[in-house]
DNA sequence: GTCTATATTGTGATAGAC
DNA sequence: GTCTATCACAATATAGAC
């Protein structure tokens, strides 16, 4: 779950169930039954503060598309060492998806599926371009590999996510039981970083 | 797609279709009516060959599952050494998710959405034990760093994939055209064995 | 095997009482 | 704000003609 405080409120009870169903079965296949039910109203009521399935889902979307991109950008631009920025962007991107894998899914299959509901959540936002310099520097002095700033935030982002993504995939195809996925996925947040930063740093 | 053989008849074209829906809609959100206009026949024809939708997506589940599990599977019990077997494994691992990321979103998807349907169609297999011992071996003479069996598999397939999934969500979050994203998938296809070899092996 | 017509149920959305 | 009743239509599935 995304938003943990107590939802005393209907529209935030709504809100909450939204996401849940949304995350777990997709646009097309949440139904508003499901989520009214989690909600634990009627129907009629989610029309009442969403008016309708298209408002609600974009709604969803928006919170969840803008919290990736903060997480892309945030600190970007901040005044500190590229070594304790890049500490602070790979801790941040696995928090992220360690702690909402089902909103990660969410927005991958969302993206394939209807590409331009996708791109109109998305907004607007200037390139990062202090950290480009930082980069820059960092392979020029030979501290980095060569990478371009879009295929560092790529390559980086990509190493954080998906092990937590594929939990119940190898849960399955291992026959590995809850709990023994439970600790690997401790494990792997663990460890993760050290491993990133031994592909991006030389040496 | 996956099956890129020419559909003569209306059984294969049908099963070629209901995979390119599934794959984008999954199972909830995918039409019947979409399968069939695809396929070029009428909604009668698909019960008619596939009886029903739930019929319809365990034989496309089972392909795509199936496809999985052999790629884990596949070559770790062949009697080469560790490193030619980790280099087939990394490149087989890259070519079927660069060919079908649309179906290892659709596995993602429908793995949190229905994790019992998702286990029964899960093939029975068993543990690759002469890879585990090469493994083993190679851990204790310090070629590799520590890591279980699960664990490496979990963790080489995690590096392997994600890159290639998440090209429609960078697309649309770093203002990325196609072509833009075309390049760099190349450019990552050819890179990405290095790094994670970087990862897993001691220096 | 293929098609049209239709039965049946599911689903989103609204109207209107309270 | 909340609920019940209901409408309109979408979607699965089947029956039966050809």
């Amino acid at each position: 779950m995304v938003n943990k405080k107590p939802d005393n409120n209907t529209e935030q009870r709504i809100l909450e169930a939204a996401k849940t169903i949304l995350f777990k079965d997709g646009i097309q296949g949440a139904r508003m039954q499901d989520i009214a039910d989690l909600a634990k109203i009627n129907r009629a009521m989610l029309h009442y503060y969403y008016r309708d399935k298209e408002s609600l889902s974009e709604y969803v979307m928006k919170t969840v598309v803008s919290k990736f991109v903060e997480t892309f950008k945030e600190n970007l631009n901040s005044d500190v060492s590229i070594e304790e920025k890049i500490d602070l962007y790979i801790s941040q991107e696995i928090d992220l998806v360690y702690n909402n894998s089902e909103l990660t899914i969410f927005a991958l299959h969302e993206s394939i599926r209807d590409i331009d509901f996708f791109k109109k959540i998305i907004p607007e936002h200037k390139k990062s371009t202090l950290f480009a310099t930082q980069l820059s520097k960092a392979i020029e002095d030979g501290l980095i590999k060569p990478f371009t700033l879009e295929e560092f935030i790529v390559f980086v982002s990509s190493l954080c996510m998906f092990p937590f993504l594929a939990g119940p995939l190898y849960k399955a195809i291992l026959h590995w039981d809850e709990k023994r996925w439970q600790i690997y996925r401790r494990y792997l947040r663990r460890k993760l970083p050290e491993l990133i930063k031994r592909a991006i740093y030389n040496k």
